[in-house]
DNA sequence: CAAGCCGTTGTTAGCGCTAACAGTCTTCCT
DNA sequence: AGGAAGACTGTTAGCGCTAACAACGGCTTG
């Protein structure tokens, strides 16, 4: 059975009985003071030890105003993007020193992204990264409450709030232009829903790419992400196999279901159509065939995004707005490279 | 400019000096208490509105000695299993009033499993939750300090704290008589890493379906998980298309790398091999062909498990340890279903 | 009409901790 | 020898909030 069970855990107190001392000494110890004798401390370790006491970092933070924790506020934590990008950002946090409170949105909008942000607040955070893929979420950081340092990952153009982004727009170029240098007259491409900044992006880099070589730019086929959408714009495809030898896919999931589409189609990649999908999931090296696309380095932009709300919060209020890029690259595999 | 910068945030007393009131029945206002007149909640919550109050849960729970935050110890939340099990951790937390501090573990032992639970109880959560699927993070949660409410997510045959799990041997018996039933001799098995439950839980299951029905059990051909483990696992059985018809392999990304070499190798699935995979990922339906897996409901585990902790927490010390085991269910896809 | 009750509000203490200051005892220098 | 500086420890106040109790007025009741 053990020793009995205790109603409630030690407190310092507890423990500078038992060190014979006082609180404050314990204090100390616990928080590397420099002036405390090495008998001393010894004297309180050994007590601590001996009661299992843990600080109360809740008593902690009232009277120091720090509480180290950092609020997260995402969508959708199942997708790729943001599962990696809040586990980069957990672990830069953890690194340095932070703990991370989280909430995932279901469904993401101006109100909702303002009522995480103040329960975040209520729960004493001292810095928040928001995760705001949607135009309507990045809206909502212009109401960030004064004095509460934050960051915006892929939030687009706020200047309310620093930024941290994976420059969309040049990775849509490597791809456009990656298949126009194979030769193709044209690129067609399957977006991502409208209303996010990561599909605008790359509607934007496609565009851009294609009128600056001079091509014609074709309708786009609208998707959702999802590997079913991209399943029908990959049928509509297949039925236009005249005129499209190349397409650009806004992301690999969907990429997936282009690939599924033509197959069923008996349309060939590469034979017939070169595809570029962008993420890069660990998934698009193993596809049929394995996937040519963006890699985006989401470790690095939770990374960065840590490194610029610390830095914030160091440095007390008067900080400047920052803008920080990560650029993708390209990865090439075997959905592209045969000319027509 | 808009309203000068405050130096501090509004307290509590700052609200009841507006509302002409005392700042315990501010407190009263914002706790709902009943007693208090409609007039003077209306002057309250003006004075909240005016002076952009919110309240410090920091403080509110070093007196009440409840933070409503709960802590979740996971690992690698950027793999879909884990990543849809905290997703549903926390859209049931939220729902039953809760925050979640997380800490995402990038390696797993014993020792990291203690310190995470032991950093969440100095930051003062009222419960933790751990998914646990590796043995050696089970096994840490022997030594959960006492009179902490906690569950185990995937976390094996503990009997410290209560546990909510998936079937993971009744899937594995779902996809093996699946393929047994299809008229395949006996079913190959590509297994998760040997430390995980999961992948043991897994082989269990198959060696428990091939002996019930006197069929003999092959060698099974170890993976981690990884969709490259899978592609070398299917180099390997691409070589063996005499003996081999029937491969059930531990998860779909796994499958997808088996699938992607045997079609190298020029086997056809599932025209010489059936395959079934097992999560259902969102991927696996398109996959080439679509895959015939174990579909595992990761939001069904976040929420049960939550229900479990708040339970635990709301009941106070004694309370009885749980088991809670979700089911499993078999998807039928393409990839199995022709007889050799 | 006194006694009692209830709805409403205010006052006080204290959650567990750290900051700020105040001691005490050494040590070192002029 | 006297005093200043430094090392170490203790005492006190207070972070912002809620619990517990006290106080007050209006109402009911015998």
């Amino acid at each position: 059975m053990g020793p009995g069970p205790r109603r409630r855990p030690p407190i310092m107190t507890d423990v500078a009985k038992v060190a014979g001392v006082s609180h404050q000494t314990v204090s100390r110890v616990l928080n590397e003071h420099p002036n405390v004798s090495e008998e001393t401390r010894t004297q309180v370790l050994r007590a601590i030890d001996l009661l299992g006491y843990r600080r109360n970092l809740v008593a902690r933070a009232l009277v120091t105003r720090n509480s180290r924790r950092l609020g997260v506020v995402s969508f959708d934590t199942t997708l790729y993007g943001p599962a990696s990008t809040v586990y980069g950002i957990e672990q830069a946090a953890r690194n340095a020193g932070y703990f991370i409170s989280i909430v995932s949105l279901r469904t993401i909008d101006r109100a909702r992204v303002l009522d995480a942000i103040g329960y975040l607040t209520e729960q004493g955070v001292e810095g928040i990264v928001v995760v705001a893929p949607q135009r309507s979420a990045a809206e909502a950081l212009e109401d960030m409450p004064a004095g509460m340092p934050a960051v915006a990952v892929e939030g687009g153009r706020t200047d309310s709030v620093s930024a941290v982004s994976v420059d969309q727009v040049e990775g849509a170029v490597l791809a456009t232009r990656h298949l126009l240098d194979l030769r193709h007259e044209t690129v067609w491409h399957v977006s991502g829903p409208a209303d996010w900044l990561e599909a605008e992006g790359r509607v934007r880099g496609w565009r851009e790419a294609l009128t600056a070589a001079g091509r014609p730019v074709p309708d786009l086929l609208a998707g959702d992400w999802s590997p079913r959408s991209g399943y029908r714009a990959g049928q509509r495809l297949a039925a236009m196999t005249d005129e499209v030898t190349a397409v650009f896919v806004a992301n690999d999931q969907m990429a997936l279901g282009v690939l599924r589409a033509l197959m069923e189609q008996g349309v060939s990649v590469p034979g017939q159509i070169n595809i570029v999908g962008f993420d890069d999931i660990p998934e698009s090296e193993f596809f049929s065939p394995p996937l040519t696309t963006v890699r985006q380095d989401f470790g690095a932009v939770g990374r960065r995004s840590i490194d610029v709300l610390v830095r914030q919060i160091e440095m007390g209020e008067p900080y400047a707005r920052e803008r920080h890029v990560v650029l993708p690259r390209l990865v090439l595999r075997a959905s592209t490279g045969t000319v027509r």
